[in-house]
DNA sequence: TTTTTAATCAAACGTTTGTTTAAAATAGAG
DNA sequence: CTCTATTTTAAACAAACGTTTGATTAAAAA
Protein backbone atom coordinates (compact mmCIF):
# COMPACT_ATOMS: atom_id res chain seq x y z
CA UNK A 1 0.00 0.00 0.00
CA UNK A 2 1.18 3.27 -1.24
CA UNK A 3 0.20 5.48 1.63
CA UNK A 4 1.71 8.88 -0.31
CA UNK A 5 -0.76 8.91 -3.33
CA UNK A 6 -4.09 7.34 -0.79
CA UNK A 7 -3.05 10.24 1.63
CA UNK A 8 -2.83 13.02 -0.67
CA UNK A 9 -6.23 11.93 -2.56
CA UNK A 10 -7.76 12.32 0.76
CA UNK A 11 -6.11 15.97 1.73
CA UNK A 12 -7.42 17.11 -1.80
CA UNK A 13 -10.89 15.07 -1.02
CA UNK A 14 -11.81 16.65 2.09
CA UNK A 15 -10.71 20.07 0.89
CA UNK A 16 -13.02 20.10 -2.19
CA UNK A 17 -15.69 18.41 -0.66
CA UNK A 18 -15.66 21.25 2.47
CA UNK A 19 -15.14 23.58 -0.65
CA UNK A 20 -18.17 23.06 -2.74
CA UNK A 21 -19.89 19.27 -0.81
CA UNK A 22 -20.11 16.36 -2.62
CA UNK A 23 -22.16 16.51 -5.72
CA UNK A 24 -19.93 20.03 -6.50
CA UNK A 25 -16.53 18.24 -6.81
CA UNK A 26 -16.01 15.58 -9.49
CA UNK A 27 -13.82 12.54 -8.62
CA UNK A 28 -11.42 14.12 -11.60
CA UNK A 29 -11.17 17.15 -9.86
CA UNK A 30 -9.88 15.29 -6.65
CA UNK A 31 -7.04 12.91 -8.58
CA UNK A 32 -5.78 16.14 -10.35
CA UNK A 33 -5.71 18.28 -7.31
CA UNK A 34 -4.12 15.21 -5.47
CA UNK A 35 -1.72 14.25 -9.09
CA UNK A 36 -2.92 10.70 -9.68
CA UNK A 37 -4.39 8.97 -11.91
CA UNK A 38 -8.86 9.25 -11.77
CA UNK A 39 -8.38 5.40 -11.11
CA UNK A 40 -6.93 5.52 -8.25
CA UNK A 41 -9.70 6.66 -6.03
CA UNK A 42 -11.29 3.28 -7.30
CA UNK A 43 -8.22 1.44 -6.43
CA UNK A 44 -8.17 3.00 -2.87
CA UNK A 45 -11.68 4.03 -1.47
CA UNK A 46 -13.72 1.93 -3.88
CA UNK A 47 -15.68 4.60 -5.42
CA UNK A 48 -16.11 8.16 -4.31
CA UNK A 49 -18.78 7.59 -1.64
CA UNK A 50 -15.68 5.22 -0.06
CA UNK A 51 -13.59 8.53 -0.57
CA UNK A 52 -16.29 10.53 1.14
CA UNK A 53 -16.66 8.16 4.10
CA UNK A 54 -12.85 7.43 4.36
CA UNK A 55 -12.28 11.67 4.58
CA UNK A 56 -14.89 11.47 8.13
CA UNK A 57 -13.38 8.42 8.92
CA UNK A 58 -9.56 9.06 9.10
CA UNK A 59 -9.59 13.02 9.07
CA UNK A 60 -12.49 14.82 10.97
CA UNK A 61 -12.32 12.12 13.63
CA UNK A 62 -9.04 12.42 13.93
CA UNK A 63 -9.06 16.58 13.81
CA UNK A 64 -12.47 16.06 16.40
CA UNK A 65 -10.65 14.50 18.91
CA UNK A 66 -7.44 16.54 18.72
CA UNK A 67 -9.28 19.67 19.10
CA UNK A 68 -11.11 18.17 22.50
CA UNK A 69 -7.39 17.08 23.49
CA UNK A 70 -6.39 20.58 22.98
CA UNK A 71 -9.47 21.68 25.24
CA UNK A 72 -8.76 18.50 28.10
CA UNK A 73 -5.29 19.88 27.93
CA UNK A 74 -5.91 23.33 28.92
CA UNK A 75 -8.45 22.40 31.34
CA UNK A 76 -6.72 19.56 32.86
CA UNK A 77 -4.85 20.45 35.78
CA UNK A 78 -8.06 22.41 37.21
CA UNK A 79 -10.07 20.00 38.67
CA UNK A 80 -13.21 23.00 38.83
CA UNK A 81 -12.45 25.06 36.40
CA UNK A 82 -14.53 28.47 36.42
CA UNK A 83 -17.31 29.22 34.36
CA UNK A 84 -15.19 31.83 32.40
CA UNK A 85 -12.00 29.41 32.17
CA UNK A 86 -14.86 26.62 30.93
CA UNK A 87 -16.12 28.93 27.88
CA UNK A 88 -13.15 30.85 26.97
CA UNK A 89 -11.52 27.60 26.55
CA UNK A 90 -14.46 25.72 24.53
CA UNK A 91 -14.31 28.88 22.16
CA UNK A 92 -10.71 28.73 21.99
CA UNK A 93 -10.45 25.02 21.08
CA UNK A 94 -13.07 25.49 18.22
CA UNK A 95 -11.89 28.57 16.87
CA UNK A 96 -7.79 28.73 17.89
CA UNK A 97 -7.72 24.84 17.05
CA UNK A 98 -4.13 23.77 16.44
CA UNK A 99 -4.44 23.60 12.85
CA UNK A 100 -4.30 25.89 9.95
CA UNK A 101 -7.46 28.55 9.63
CA UNK A 102 -8.42 26.43 6.08
CA UNK A 103 -8.18 23.20 7.70
CA UNK A 104 -10.30 24.59 10.81
CA UNK A 105 -12.60 26.50 8.11
CA UNK A 106 -13.05 22.76 6.29
CA UNK A 107 -13.81 20.64 9.31
CA UNK A 108 -16.40 22.82 10.20
CA UNK A 109 -17.84 23.18 7.14
CA UNK A 110 -18.05 19.62 6.89
CA UNK A 111 -19.39 19.52 10.33
CA UNK A 112 -22.31 21.47 9.31
CA UNK A 113 -23.09 19.82 6.38
CA UNK A 114 -23.33 16.65 8.22
CA UNK A 115 -25.43 18.32 11.35
CA UNK A 116 -27.66 19.05 8.76
CA UNK A 117 -28.08 16.15 6.65
CA UNK A 118 -26.26 13.41 8.17
CA UNK A 119 -25.08 10.60 5.91
CA UNK A 120 -23.61 6.97 7.16
CA UNK A 121 -20.46 8.90 7.89
CA UNK A 122 -22.10 10.57 10.59
CA UNK A 123 -23.34 8.12 13.08
CA UNK A 124 -20.11 6.38 13.87
CA UNK A 125 -18.86 9.75 14.13
CA UNK A 126 -21.37 11.03 16.16
CA UNK A 127 -21.48 7.92 19.03
CA UNK A 128 -17.72 8.09 19.26
CA UNK A 129 -16.87 11.51 19.01
CA UNK A 130 -19.34 14.25 19.13
CA UNK A 131 -21.60 13.12 22.18
CA UNK A 132 -19.40 11.70 24.66
CA UNK A 133 -17.96 15.56 24.43
CA UNK A 134 -21.05 17.33 24.60
CA UNK A 135 -21.84 14.91 27.70
CA UNK A 136 -18.53 15.98 29.47
CA UNK A 137 -19.57 19.47 29.21
CA UNK A 138 -22.54 19.56 30.36
CA UNK A 139 -20.94 17.65 33.47
CA UNK A 140 -18.24 20.38 33.49
CA UNK A 141 -20.39 23.55 33.12
CA UNK A 142 -23.49 22.17 35.54
CA UNK A 143 -22.02 23.92 38.91
CA UNK A 144 -22.60 27.07 36.87
CA UNK A 145 -25.59 27.02 35.34
CA UNK A 146 -29.25 27.58 36.97
CA UNK A 147 -30.47 25.30 39.49
CA UNK A 148 -32.72 22.15 38.85
CA UNK A 149 -32.39 21.53 34.97
CA UNK A 150 -32.64 18.82 33.22
CA UNK A 151 -30.10 17.25 31.19
CA UNK A 152 -32.08 18.34 28.05
CA UNK A 153 -31.99 22.11 29.34
CA UNK A 154 -28.39 21.60 30.24
CA UNK A 155 -27.78 20.73 27.09
CA UNK A 156 -28.95 23.72 25.25
CA UNK A 157 -26.79 25.92 26.68
CA UNK A 158 -23.85 23.81 25.31
CA UNK A 159 -25.66 24.01 22.12
CA UNK A 160 -26.37 28.12 22.68
CA UNK A 161 -22.28 28.09 22.58
CA UNK A 162 -21.45 25.89 20.11
CA UNK A 163 -24.33 27.78 18.24
CA UNK A 164 -21.78 30.94 18.31
CA UNK A 165 -18.64 29.31 17.20
CA UNK A 166 -19.95 27.60 14.16
CA UNK A 167 -21.87 30.60 12.46
CA UNK A 168 -18.68 32.71 13.02
CA UNK A 169 -16.91 30.27 11.24
CA UNK A 170 -19.53 29.35 8.83
CA UNK A 171 -20.87 32.63 7.42
CA UNK A 172 -17.80 34.46 7.76
CA UNK A 173 -18.26 35.57 3.63
CA UNK A 174 -21.81 37.67 5.65
CA UNK A 175 -20.30 38.73 8.40
CA UNK A 176 -17.27 39.85 6.75
CA UNK A 177 -19.72 41.96 4.63
CA UNK A 178 -21.54 42.92 7.56
CA UNK A 179 -18.70 44.09 9.83
CA UNK A 180 -16.83 45.49 7.41
CA UNK A 181 -13.56 43.12 8.94
CA UNK A 182 -12.07 40.52 7.02
CA UNK A 183 -10.90 36.95 9.05
CA UNK A 184 -7.69 38.48 10.52
CA UNK A 185 -6.36 36.85 13.14
CA UNK A 186 -6.92 40.08 15.10
CA UNK A 187 -10.99 39.59 14.33
CA UNK A 188 -10.82 36.17 15.41
CA UNK A 189 -9.23 36.78 18.57
CA UNK A 190 -11.83 39.54 19.26
CA UNK A 191 -14.58 36.85 18.24
CA UNK A 192 -13.39 34.97 20.37
CA UNK A 193 -13.32 37.21 23.17
CA UNK A 194 -17.09 38.50 22.35
CA UNK A 195 -18.28 34.58 22.66
CA UNK A 196 -16.73 34.16 25.61
CA UNK A 197 -18.19 37.45 27.10
CA UNK A 198 -21.28 36.83 25.69
CA UNK A 199 -22.45 33.30 26.66
CA UNK A 200 -20.54 33.70 30.42
CA UNK A 201 -23.45 36.45 30.83
CA UNK A 202 -25.95 34.09 29.08
CA UNK A 203 -25.77 31.30 31.40
CA UNK A 204 -26.25 33.82 34.14
CA UNK A 205 -23.97 32.85 36.78
CA UNK A 206 -22.20 35.28 38.80
CA UNK A 207 -20.08 34.73 41.19
CA UNK A 208 -21.11 36.70 44.10
CA UNK A 209 -24.64 34.73 44.33
CA UNK B 1 -46.95 34.14 -19.02
CA UNK B 2 -48.96 30.75 -17.70
CA UNK B 3 -47.62 32.03 -14.18
CA UNK B 4 -48.87 28.40 -13.06
CA UNK B 5 -46.43 25.91 -14.58
CA UNK B 6 -43.64 28.65 -13.69
CA UNK B 7 -44.44 29.09 -9.86
CA UNK B 8 -44.47 25.24 -9.50
CA UNK B 9 -40.91 25.29 -10.96
CA UNK B 10 -40.12 27.66 -8.50
CA UNK B 11 -41.49 25.98 -5.65
CA UNK B 12 -39.66 22.46 -6.75
CA UNK B 13 -36.43 24.58 -7.50
CA UNK B 14 -36.09 26.06 -3.91
CA UNK B 15 -37.00 23.24 -2.16
CA UNK B 16 -34.40 20.82 -4.11
CA UNK B 17 -32.12 23.57 -3.62
CA UNK B 18 -32.21 23.78 0.07
CA UNK B 19 -31.91 20.37 0.68
CA UNK B 20 -29.56 19.64 -1.74
CA UNK B 21 -27.53 22.38 -3.09
CA UNK B 22 -27.55 23.82 -6.48
CA UNK B 23 -25.22 20.96 -7.82
CA UNK B 24 -26.60 18.03 -6.03
CA UNK B 25 -30.06 19.05 -8.21
CA UNK B 26 -30.46 18.15 -11.58
CA UNK B 27 -33.00 20.27 -13.65
CA UNK B 28 -34.93 17.06 -14.78
CA UNK B 29 -35.19 16.39 -11.00
CA UNK B 30 -36.78 19.72 -10.61
CA UNK B 31 -38.75 20.13 -13.86
CA UNK B 32 -40.23 15.73 -12.69
CA UNK B 33 -41.21 17.33 -8.99
CA UNK B 34 -42.95 20.82 -11.06
CA UNK B 35 -44.57 17.83 -13.12
CA UNK B 36 -43.41 20.02 -16.05
CA UNK B 37 -41.29 19.01 -19.16
CA UNK B 38 -37.00 19.86 -18.78
CA UNK B 39 -37.45 22.37 -21.34
CA UNK B 40 -39.53 24.70 -19.10
CA UNK B 41 -36.48 25.97 -17.24
CA UNK B 42 -35.17 27.47 -20.30
CA UNK B 43 -38.31 28.21 -21.41
CA UNK B 44 -38.45 30.40 -18.17
CA UNK B 45 -35.30 30.91 -16.73
CA UNK B 46 -32.97 30.92 -19.17
CA UNK B 47 -31.07 28.08 -17.74
CA UNK B 48 -30.57 26.61 -14.23
CA UNK B 49 -28.31 29.37 -13.09
CA UNK B 50 -31.03 31.94 -13.83
CA UNK B 51 -33.40 29.58 -12.18
CA UNK B 52 -31.40 29.71 -8.90
CA UNK B 53 -31.02 33.49 -9.28
CA UNK B 54 -35.18 33.26 -9.53
CA UNK B 55 -35.54 31.55 -6.02
CA UNK B 56 -33.67 34.29 -4.47
CA UNK B 57 -35.21 37.25 -5.70
CA UNK B 58 -38.91 36.03 -5.87
CA UNK B 59 -38.80 33.50 -2.92
CA UNK B 60 -36.19 34.14 -0.69
CA UNK B 61 -36.21 37.97 -0.75
CA UNK B 62 -39.89 37.85 -0.15
CA UNK B 63 -39.94 35.51 2.56
CA UNK B 64 -37.27 37.59 4.60
CA UNK B 65 -38.87 40.42 4.58
CA UNK B 66 -42.47 38.50 5.64
CA UNK B 67 -40.08 37.90 8.35
CA UNK B 68 -38.75 41.32 9.19
CA UNK B 69 -42.25 42.76 8.99
CA UNK B 70 -43.62 40.19 11.50
CA UNK B 71 -40.91 41.72 13.68
CA UNK B 72 -41.61 45.24 13.02
CA UNK B 73 -45.60 44.55 13.41
CA UNK B 74 -44.93 42.94 16.92
CA UNK B 75 -42.34 45.90 17.83
CA UNK B 76 -44.20 48.72 15.78
CA UNK B 77 -46.41 50.35 18.89
CA UNK B 78 -43.51 50.75 21.14
CA UNK B 79 -40.97 53.43 20.46
CA UNK B 80 -38.19 52.05 22.85
CA UNK B 81 -38.94 48.26 23.37
CA UNK B 82 -37.20 46.52 26.35
CA UNK B 83 -34.14 44.34 25.41
CA UNK B 84 -36.51 41.49 26.08
CA UNK B 85 -39.25 42.30 24.23
CA UNK B 86 -36.88 42.81 21.62
CA UNK B 87 -35.11 39.80 21.95
CA UNK B 88 -37.57 37.56 22.17
CA UNK B 89 -39.44 39.00 19.49
CA UNK B 90 -36.08 38.38 16.77
CA UNK B 91 -36.23 34.78 18.00
CA UNK B 92 -39.95 34.58 17.56
CA UNK B 93 -39.92 36.12 14.02
CA UNK B 94 -37.12 33.88 12.99
CA UNK B 95 -38.47 30.17 15.02
CA UNK B 96 -42.14 30.66 14.77
CA UNK B 97 -42.45 32.67 11.04
CA UNK B 98 -45.77 33.00 9.87
CA UNK B 99 -44.61 29.80 7.61
CA UNK B 100 -44.34 25.88 7.87
CA UNK B 101 -41.61 24.59 9.63
CA UNK B 102 -40.73 23.09 6.26
CA UNK B 103 -40.90 26.33 4.69
CA UNK B 104 -38.57 28.38 7.49
CA UNK B 105 -36.38 25.54 7.47
CA UNK B 106 -35.43 25.60 3.94
CA UNK B 107 -35.55 29.26 4.16
CA UNK B 108 -32.70 28.84 6.10
CA UNK B 109 -31.02 26.22 4.62
CA UNK B 110 -30.52 28.24 1.85
CA UNK B 111 -29.39 31.52 4.00
CA UNK B 112 -26.78 29.38 5.75
CA UNK B 113 -25.38 28.17 2.33
CA UNK B 114 -25.22 31.66 1.02
CA UNK B 115 -23.47 33.31 4.07
CA UNK B 116 -20.89 30.41 3.56
CA UNK B 117 -20.15 30.62 -0.17
CA UNK B 118 -22.05 33.83 -1.79
CA UNK B 119 -23.06 33.37 -5.31
CA UNK B 120 -24.31 36.25 -7.27
CA UNK B 121 -28.28 35.36 -6.07
CA UNK B 122 -27.04 36.81 -2.17
CA UNK B 123 -25.15 40.30 -3.30
CA UNK B 124 -28.63 41.62 -4.04
CA UNK B 125 -30.43 39.55 -1.23
CA UNK B 126 -28.11 41.08 1.17
CA UNK B 127 -27.85 44.62 0.21
CA UNK B 128 -31.64 44.78 -0.07
CA UNK B 129 -32.65 43.10 3.09
CA UNK B 130 -29.94 41.59 5.63
CA UNK B 131 -28.14 44.39 5.47
CA UNK B 132 -30.70 47.01 6.58
CA UNK B 133 -32.00 44.61 9.15
CA UNK B 134 -28.59 44.00 10.91
CA UNK B 135 -28.51 47.89 10.82
CA UNK B 136 -31.95 48.23 12.36
CA UNK B 137 -31.62 45.50 15.05
CA UNK B 138 -28.17 47.14 16.03
CA UNK B 139 -30.21 50.70 16.30
CA UNK B 140 -32.44 49.24 18.36
CA UNK B 141 -30.24 47.07 20.76
CA UNK B 142 -27.78 49.89 21.04
CA UNK B 143 -29.03 51.63 24.29
CA UNK B 144 -29.22 47.82 26.04
CA UNK B 145 -25.55 47.00 25.15
CA UNK B 146 -22.62 47.60 27.10
CA UNK B 147 -21.49 51.45 26.37
CA UNK B 148 -18.62 52.75 24.75
CA UNK B 149 -18.75 49.79 21.73
CA UNK B 150 -17.88 50.48 18.16
CA UNK B 151 -20.91 49.58 15.47
CA UNK B 152 -18.51 46.83 14.67
CA UNK B 153 -18.55 45.73 18.14
CA UNK B 154 -22.30 45.96 18.63
CA UNK B 155 -22.76 44.10 15.39
CA UNK B 156 -21.99 40.61 17.20
CA UNK B 157 -24.31 41.24 19.75
CA UNK B 158 -26.89 40.48 17.09
CA UNK B 159 -24.71 37.97 15.51
CA UNK B 160 -24.92 35.75 18.48
CA UNK B 161 -28.50 35.80 18.80
CA UNK B 162 -28.92 34.63 14.91
CA UNK B 163 -26.20 32.34 15.28
CA UNK B 164 -28.58 30.77 17.68
CA UNK B 165 -31.44 30.88 15.60
CA UNK B 166 -29.56 29.22 12.55
CA UNK B 167 -28.03 26.66 14.51
CA UNK B 168 -30.52 25.40 16.12
CA UNK B 169 -32.46 25.24 13.14
CA UNK B 170 -29.87 23.80 10.89
CA UNK B 171 -28.34 21.21 13.12
CA UNK B 172 -31.47 19.20 14.11
CA UNK B 173 -30.87 16.13 13.68
CA UNK B 174 -27.82 16.58 15.70
CA UNK B 175 -29.32 18.05 18.58
CA UNK B 176 -32.20 15.55 17.93
CA UNK B 177 -29.82 13.00 18.97
CA UNK B 178 -28.41 14.75 21.68
CA UNK B 179 -31.26 15.55 23.17
CA UNK B 180 -33.14 12.72 22.21
CA UNK B 181 -36.29 15.33 21.83
CA UNK B 182 -37.60 15.34 18.13
CA UNK B 183 -38.70 18.47 17.00
CA UNK B 184 -42.01 19.39 18.01
CA UNK B 185 -43.63 22.32 18.43
CA UNK B 186 -43.30 22.11 21.81
CA UNK B 187 -39.61 21.64 21.87
CA UNK B 188 -39.78 24.54 19.59
CA UNK B 189 -41.38 26.98 21.83
CA UNK B 190 -39.09 25.73 24.79
CA UNK B 191 -35.85 26.69 22.21
CA UNK B 192 -37.63 30.01 21.93
CA UNK B 193 -37.52 30.53 25.77
CA UNK B 194 -34.34 29.15 25.57
CA UNK B 195 -32.38 31.59 22.93
CA UNK B 196 -34.28 34.43 24.55
CA UNK B 197 -33.57 33.62 27.99
CA UNK B 198 -29.65 32.96 27.03
CA UNK B 199 -29.22 36.14 24.89
CA UNK B 200 -30.93 38.24 27.36
CA UNK B 201 -28.51 37.62 29.63
CA UNK B 202 -25.78 37.47 27.12
CA UNK B 203 -25.82 41.44 26.32
CA UNK B 204 -25.72 41.65 30.32
CA UNK B 205 -28.22 44.55 30.41
CA UNK B 206 -29.91 44.81 33.48
CA UNK B 207 -32.39 47.42 34.38
CA UNK B 208 -31.33 47.56 38.32
CA UNK B 209 -27.95 49.60 37.06
C1' DT C 1 15.47 -16.41 -12.84
C1' DT C 2 10.71 -16.84 -12.57
C1' DT C 3 6.46 -15.61 -10.50
C1' DT C 4 3.56 -12.79 -7.91
C1' DT C 5 2.02 -8.60 -6.12
C1' DA C 6 1.12 -3.61 -5.76
C1' DA C 7 0.51 0.56 -8.12
C1' DT C 8 -0.44 3.54 -11.85
C1' DC C 9 -2.03 4.67 -16.25
C1' DA C 10 -4.63 5.82 -20.65
C1' DA C 11 -8.69 4.65 -22.70
C1' DA C 12 -13.27 3.64 -22.90
C1' DC C 13 -17.77 2.32 -20.71
C1' DG C 14 -22.66 3.58 -20.17
C1' DT C 15 -25.22 7.40 -17.77
C1' DT C 16 -26.51 11.66 -16.60
C1' DT C 17 -25.79 16.37 -17.05
C1' DG C 18 -27.44 21.23 -18.89
C1' DT C 19 -29.02 22.96 -22.92
C1' DT C 20 -31.18 23.40 -27.46
C1' DT C 21 -34.27 22.49 -31.19
C1' DA C 22 -38.36 22.14 -33.73
C1' DA C 23 -42.72 20.31 -33.79
C1' DA C 24 -47.11 19.76 -31.36
C1' DA C 25 -50.67 21.37 -28.39
C1' DT C 26 -53.23 24.97 -26.32
C1' DA C 27 -55.43 29.42 -25.66
C1' DG C 28 -57.31 33.73 -26.93
C1' DA C 29 -58.92 37.22 -30.31
C1' DG C 30 -61.23 38.53 -34.35
C1' DC D 1 -63.77 28.56 -37.42
C1' DT D 2 -59.27 30.75 -38.41
C1' DC D 3 -55.25 32.79 -37.34
C1' DT D 4 -51.61 33.94 -34.18
C1' DA D 5 -49.03 33.86 -30.10
C1' DT D 6 -48.09 31.34 -26.18
C1' DT D 7 -46.94 27.24 -23.92
C1' DT D 8 -45.62 22.45 -23.72
C1' DT D 9 -43.56 18.58 -25.53
C1' DA D 10 -40.38 14.72 -27.24
C1' DA D 11 -36.11 14.25 -29.05
C1' DA D 12 -31.46 15.12 -29.56
C1' DC D 13 -26.93 17.38 -28.48
C1' DA D 14 -22.18 17.66 -26.72
C1' DA D 15 -19.93 17.59 -22.52
C1' DA D 16 -19.01 15.80 -18.13
C1' DC D 17 -19.91 12.39 -14.93
C1' DG D 18 -18.57 7.95 -11.98
C1' DT D 19 -16.79 3.74 -12.93
C1' DT D 20 -14.34 -0.15 -15.17
C1' DT D 21 -11.02 -2.23 -17.94
C1' DG D 22 -6.71 -4.19 -19.47
C1' DA D 23 -1.98 -3.02 -20.10
C1' DT D 24 2.29 -1.56 -17.99
C1' DT D 25 5.64 -0.84 -14.54
C1' DA D 26 8.62 -1.87 -10.67
C1' DA D 27 9.43 -3.98 -6.60
C1' DA D 28 8.91 -8.23 -3.64
C1' DA D 29 8.60 -13.20 -3.14
C1' DA D 30 9.44 -17.68 -4.53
Amino acid sequence: MNTRTRDRILKAAEELFAEKGFDGVSVREITDRAGSNVASVHYYFGNKKGLYLAVFRERMAQRAKKVQELFWKEIGDDPTPSAEKIIKTLARAFLKSPFSKKERMLHHKLMAREANRPTEAYSIFHKEVIAPFYNALIELLSPYLPEGLSRQDRVLYVLSIIAQVMHFNLARSMISHITGQPYTDRFIDRLVNHITRFSLYGINYRADR
